[in-house]
Parts: structure tokens; C-alpha cells; sequence
DNA sequence: CGTATTTCAGAGCCACTGAAATTC
DNA sequence: CGAATTTCAGTGACTCTGAAATAC
């Protein structure tokens, strides 16, 4: 395997090497490199099925407001992981599209309350549910047990890292 | 859940809510966020180690060839899923640091033969130390045994949806 | 005055597309 | 001729930086 052989020419004596499509093992050891892998495998899914850009700050955003209620933007930011300036260009598409409502605090006028609308509470459950089936997709080789652990480990990594570790914090 | 009501819970008249980081748990429950999360604390713990951009690419180009011999680079694409375009800027940097060699395949000169050279062998390894250094940052809170687990479970994941997955396929 | 929040304009990195040139 | 390989130029998405404007 250590000459470049041309495999598929015309002129094939070689029965069929198959075009070796695997990883080396190298990588295949770097959880960093699985998980980016896996990462972009999802991106190109949701961007698949969702083909307008940005979907997946914008589900975070709505959903960090369905359950914690109005909160100031860097607030928003400060659970996402989401910078202060992507907070902002979000904000604005979901504005545009009536999902929030921004008003400025009456306590501190240099924050905006973020409000969720009922046009965006809608959004929210529609875009899980499509979520959901990406994530069905993703996981489809794993038990729902083995779906269980591989979540849970996840959960530990991101919540042991979360601390202090958002951009521009 | 499907009004978009304030839930008034923050904005009473507390004096301090002391900013909940959390993310929602909508969020939370998606391993496909979580692996977003994972992969984007990967990325950013590289770029910090090795400031220079595309480490990930050469240590998987390297790897490849180091593993499967000289290669052109269709089969260097296909067995990462990197872009053929990718690919070619890769090379370019490899081969400006002499760390690989291009020559025309003789039997088919459509094709390159690329070879990694001993320093490529050098720095393939020095990348290796380096990297490994992140994965025990980011798997931290994990045993050894939860390690293995996740990497498995991540790696069964990743042989699934490799076939056939590559970008521009 | 210094600090905090929002906003914009832009940079950098990564993945990808489309098309040309070459060779089969 | 059609198909495959490499290469280049350029696009789009995502993350982040720096600085302005406003308010504390």
C-alpha cells in the first residue's frame, strides 16, 4: 500500500483495492477530531433540512428566553456561549420576524429586556421538533441507552467546561 | 408552553439573581449542540496551544499519508472528508515547510503522488504530543473508563456516517 | 471619571462552489 | 467526446475583535 497506484485506471491489473475511505488511526483516536466530525455532520444536516442560516442561534436564543423569561442580552450571551455580537445580529433577525420584542430596561436603560412572542413561542416548538429529527439521524447507529450515555458524557464535558468559557467573557 | 407570557420570574424586584450561566435545557438535551459546543472548545483550546491556522487539516493530512503511504489527493479527501480544494491549500503548506513532496504520478500525470518527507514524519509527531495534550484538557472531568466509552460511542458514530459522507462527493 | 450594555464594521477561519487546465 | 484530477478565485457561515454611542 505504499505506492501510489492508480487503483480504478483503465489499465487495472488490480483486482479492486476499494478505495480505502477510513480515517487513519490517528485521527480516529482524537475525540477532538470525533466530535468536530460529528459537529459538522450536523450542521450539514440542519442546514439541510432548515436551509435558512442561523437557525440554530436562533432555537438557542428563543429558548434561553422560553425558560428563563425576559433577560438582557448578555445575559442571553452569557448561557448560550453566544458572543455579545452575534446576540445582537440574532436579536435582529427574530425581531424582524416577530418571534421577540426588545425594550429597553426601565431600570437600566442601557439594557433591552428581551421578550419572547407568542409568534416565537410557536417557532421555539416547531424548530425542536425538527431539531429532534436531525438528532435522531445523528445518533441512528446508538441504542436509546447507548443514545443515554453518550448524552450524559457530553452534558458532564460541556457543564465542566461552560465555567467561565464564553468568547469575549 | 405555547403563549409567548413573560413568566415573571427575573424581573420581579430582586436584588441580585446572581446571572444564571446555564444554558436552557432544551439546549442541553441536544447532542447535537452539545457536540457543537465540544468541538467549538476543541477548536479554541487548539488555536491557543498552536496559534497557527490550520493545524487540524496538516495533522490530518500528515496522518493520512503517514498511514496509508503516498496517496493522490482525491484519496487524501476522501478518507477525512476534506474538500478537494481543501486539500490543495494544505499541501501548499505542507509543502512550503517541506513537510510533504508532490510529483506527477507517472502512470496516470493527472494525478499527484504526495510523500510525506521526515521532517513532515517530525512534525506529524510533535503535533501528536500536542494534540493529545488538548484531548486531556477537554475530557477533564472523564475517567479513563468514561473516556474509552465516549470515544467509542463517538467513533461508532463517526464509521457510520462516513460512508459516503464526504463534502463534494 | 471609569465601567457596563448594545451596536456596528470588519477580520479570520473553515467549508464549500464553480470553472479552468490537464490528462485519461 | 466524456470523465477524472488538480488548481484557483470567490462565496457563505460562524466566531470574534475593536470601537463607537449610550447609560450607569
Amino acid at each position: 500500500m505504499s505506492n501510489g497506484l492508480p487503483y480504478g485506471g483503465p489499465m487495472d491489473a488490480e483486482p479492486r483495492p476499494a478505495l480505502s475511505t477510513a480515517p487513519p488511526q490517528r485521527l480516529r483516536r482524537l475525540p477532538s477530531w470525533l466530535l468536530n466530525q460529528l459537529a459538522l455532520r450536523s450542521t450539514r444536516l440542519i442546514g439541510e433540512t432548515l436551509a435558512r442560516p442561523g437557525v440554530r442561534a436562533d432555537f438557542a436564543v428563543l429558548a434561553t428566553l422560553a425558560e428563563f423569561g425576559p433577560s438582557s442580552q448578555v445575559e442571553i450571551g452569557g448561557r448560550l456561549g453566544l458572543d455579545r455580537s452575534d446576540v445582537a445580529a440574532v436579536l435582529d433577525r427574530l425581531d424582524d420576524a416577530g418571534h421577540v420584542a426588545r425594550e429597553p430596561d426601565a431600570r437600566d436603560r442601557r439594557r433591552n429586556v428581551v421578550t419572547v412572542t407568542p409568534a416565537g413561542a410557536a417557532a421555539l416548538d416547531a424548530l425542536e421538533r425538527e431539531l429532534d429529527a436531525v438528532q435522531d439521524t445523528v445518533l441512528d447507529p446508538l441504542t436509546p441507552d447507548e443514545r443515554e450515555q453518550l448524552t450524559a458524557l457530553l452534558q458532564r464535558l460541556v457543564d465542566h467546561h461552560a465555567a467561565g468559557r464564553g468568547p469575549s467573557a
